[in-house]
RNA sequence: GCUGUUGUAGCGUAGUGGUAGCGCAACGCCUUGGUAAGGCGUAGGUCGUGGGUUCAAUUCCCACCAACAGCACCA
């Protein structure tokens, strides 16, 4: 329903319609509506499209208003201050070549093509130079040029990256230049109309080398990356939770609390200090009792295995740059044997499975191992205790029929779900990685094992995001990914389903009607390498953890040395019942002591003195609380035992 | 692996071409104090490793190792 001739029908949002003239412009129409609008807008939306504030509406549209109090604000302020910032390097440094500089969480980045490399000592500068642009308000303008005159031009600055973009543009896509002064950009849009309506609310964080169309094989450029927000209070805002988000970092607090330490002699593998390998344990010791429950037997297979296994099973082939190898001499004619130290478990398990002959009647069959696996990892992909080379999965694989595999992936997720929440992870986010280009095995089976896994999430209700073209070359997977505290994604679980090993390695078993068959393999961990979920579970709780992961769970602290022999006697009968638990009889105050142990992350603090010595009580005071409660030792006794008690076993 | 930055006592840090300070922790002495740092004192470092320049290197240069950030890779 189109209005005739040169009127156009304008719907608010309100749902109050306006005529106005065609071609008329966001501003026009922010402008009718009132001087404060007219002032704060930033761009217009147009049947849901955000555009321009001077881009003409040609036909009857729902307009809305952009200010930048809208959603849509800081999307509009990153990517024209990414601009900004593109402007003010090529101020800074003539020859600079610019690519692409698009949104991310929290800001933006832009990369550049330069011989000199950026140091954190520009940074500054071109932050000063961009305050400059804003300040003097640079108007923006929308052009539209024709695709090969527009390729001549960037490649006649010199700007080869922006020439082969246009060229790569699809056929349909208008060539748009904006242009903020006399500076001009290749781009979609939509702009804010000048370049003082970005504001002071950005920062330039951080250099990094990137990838061109992030492919290693590319040339490197330069990245840098900023932050930008509405103003400068939610600047500072955004600041204030990254330093919060440091205070997390498993690092830090695994060296704080002396949980775990790593050398230069051993890199990216951990060496557990007495207290974190009691949360190391406490964490396996959950999950074993969790899978024997689930059906799982637990086996445990060799560290190194002849490189013959490694042929067989397309390890050596596929795998060998992140294989550790180990060299023996045999003593004989200097014959040489080769062996790989492990890097992943499904080998040994399908040996085991292939001992004795298999029935369809002892499927599914789920062996699990706390299989330790080294791999030979990048140096720059090493991260803490998050991703190392020598790591323990909690893996298992599920050797069942094509007609088992929805059930057996609904059990595991169930099983998942409850292991994430009951060690405090509430939300975790599901992928669905597909096929991708490169892969085995017939569409057919392609087709069953995608839908076994959605169905599986659907059946549960668990929410999930397709990731398409990331399965591996012989499965699709499901991946659960955990969140870090400086908001980076970990991914944890994972089940994938394997038609190629069991292949490979030539494992069967007798089905119903005689004849062999192959097993399909289900590959599948909880929480992945527990050392990653470690990490994980130290920034979540940000080291105070529940009483029952706690590397120390209660710490008898004295104010007298008077009460030393009582305080001894309760640590030791607490200990008894199976609790961790320290004393503190130091010749401290008691200030001191709950200062010390507090920031310590001790969960309960029990505090004796002449009195409780004297009454066989404790003063407990709980992490976090500055409420004090006397009780009994016998009381005391049963509250610890009923919290540290594992969540499965309550 | 690539780009950039960094590497000083257990931890956190200062500093300089003339062989190193501070805070916390540790240890000793005094203090026995009722819920987030009591006082005084002592000890601890071949300044990541190896070369080079220099009369002299922790400081300047080179190489290597490691860590950190990002990229690429991945549990």
């Amino acid at each position: 329903m189109s209005s005739p001739g040169n009127e156009i029908r304008i719907t608010l949002p309100d749902g109050s319609v306006r005529t106005t003239t065609r071609g008329s412009t966001g501003a026009d129409v922010a402008a009718s509506i009132g001087a404060g609008l007219a002032k704060a807008a930033l761009a217009v939306k147009v049947d849901g499209e955000l555009k321009d504030l001077d881009w003409p509406i040609q036909k009857d549209a729902k307009v809305e208003i952009v200010t930048r109090k809208s959603e849509e604000a800081l999307d509009l302020i990153r990517h024209d201050t990414a601009h900004l910032l593109a402007q003010a390097v090529q101020a800074l440094y003539p020859g600079t070549q610019v690519t692409i500089g698009p949104n991310i969480e929290d800001g933006f980045f832009y990369d550049f093509a330069r011989n000199e490399p950026f140091t954190p000592d520009d940074l500054p500068k071109i932050e000063a130079k961009m305050r400059e642009l804003v300040a003097a308000d640079l108007p923006t303008k929308r052009t539209v040029w024709e695709r090969d005159k527009a390729v001549a031009h960037f490649r006649g600055l010199g700007e080869q990256y922006k020439a082969e973009i246009i060229q790569d543009l699809p056929a349909n896509e208008e060539v748009r230049v904006y242009y903020h002064g006399d500076w001009h950009d290749l781009c979609r849009g939509p702009h804010l109309m000048s370049t003082a309506k970005i504001g002071l609310g950005f920062k330039l964080t951080k250099i990094a080398g990137a990838y061109w169309r992030g492919d290693a094989k590319n040339a490197q450029l330069q990245r840098i990356y900023g932050t930008a927000w509405r103003d400068e209070k939610e600047l500072a805002a955004h600041l204030q939770r990254l330093e919060e988000a440091e205070k997390r970092d498993h690092r830090k607090i695994g060296k704080e609390m002396h949980l775990f330490h790593i050398q230069e002699e051993a890199t990216g593998q951990v060496f557990w200090h007495p207290k974190g390998w009691a949360l190391y344990r406490t964490v396996e010791n959950y999950i074993r009792r969790k899978i024997e429950r689930g059906g799982y037997n637990e086996v445990k297979t060799p560290q190194l295995i002849d490189r013959k296994l490694w042929e067989e099973s397309g390890h050596w082939e596929n795998y060998r740059p992140n294989m550790f190898i180990a060299e023996v001499d045999e003593g004989t004619d200097h014959a040489r044997r080769i062996l790989a130290v492990k890097p992943m478990n499904c080998p040994g398990h399908v040996q085991i499975f292939k001992q004795g002959l298999k029935s369809y009647r002892d499927l599914p069959l789920r062996l699990a191992e706390f299989g330790a696996c080294h791999r030979y990892e990048p140096s720059g992909a090493l991260h803490g205790i998050m991703r190392v080379r020598s790591f323990v999965q909690d893996d298992a694989h599920i050797f069942c029929t094509e007609e088992q595999i929805v059930d057996e992936t609904k059990k595991f997720v169930e099983l998942l779900t409850e292991v994430y929440r009951e060690l405090g992870f509430e939300s975790f986010i599901t992928k669905l990685a597909t096929r991708p280009e490169l892969r085995g095995g017939t569409e057919a089976q392609w087709d069953h094992a995608e839908t076994a896994l959605e169905n599986a999430c659907k059946t549960i209700g668990l929410p999930y995001t397709i990731n398409p073209g990331e399965g591996t070359f012989y499965a699709p997977k499901l991946e659960f990914v955990l969140r870090d505290a400086i908001g980076r994604d970990w991914q944890c679980g994972t089940i994938q389903l394997d038609y190629v090993l069991p292949e490979r390695l030539d494992a069967e078993y007798i089905a119903e009607d005689g004849n062999r068959r192959r097993p399909v393999m289900l590959h599948r961990a909880i929480v992945g390498s527990l050392e990653r979920f470690i990490g994980v579970l130290i920034e979540h709780h940000a080291g105070k953890f529940p009483v029952w992961l706690a590397p120390v769970q209660a710490v008898v602290a004295t104010i007298v040395s008077d009460a030393d022999a009582y305080a001894k006697e309760v640590t030791a009968h607490l200990k008894l019942s199976g609790l961790r638990v320290e004393t503190d009889l130091r010749n401290e105050k008691i200030n001191y002591k709950v200062r010390e142990h507090s920031l310590a992350k001790v969960p309960y603090l029990l505090v004796a003195g002449r009195k409780e010595a004297e009454e066989r009580t404790i003063s407990i005071r709980r992490l976090g609380s500055e409420k004090q409660e006397t009780m009994s030792l016998d009381a005391l006794t049963n509250l610890l035992i009923a919290e540290s008690t594992p969540p499965d076993l309550r």
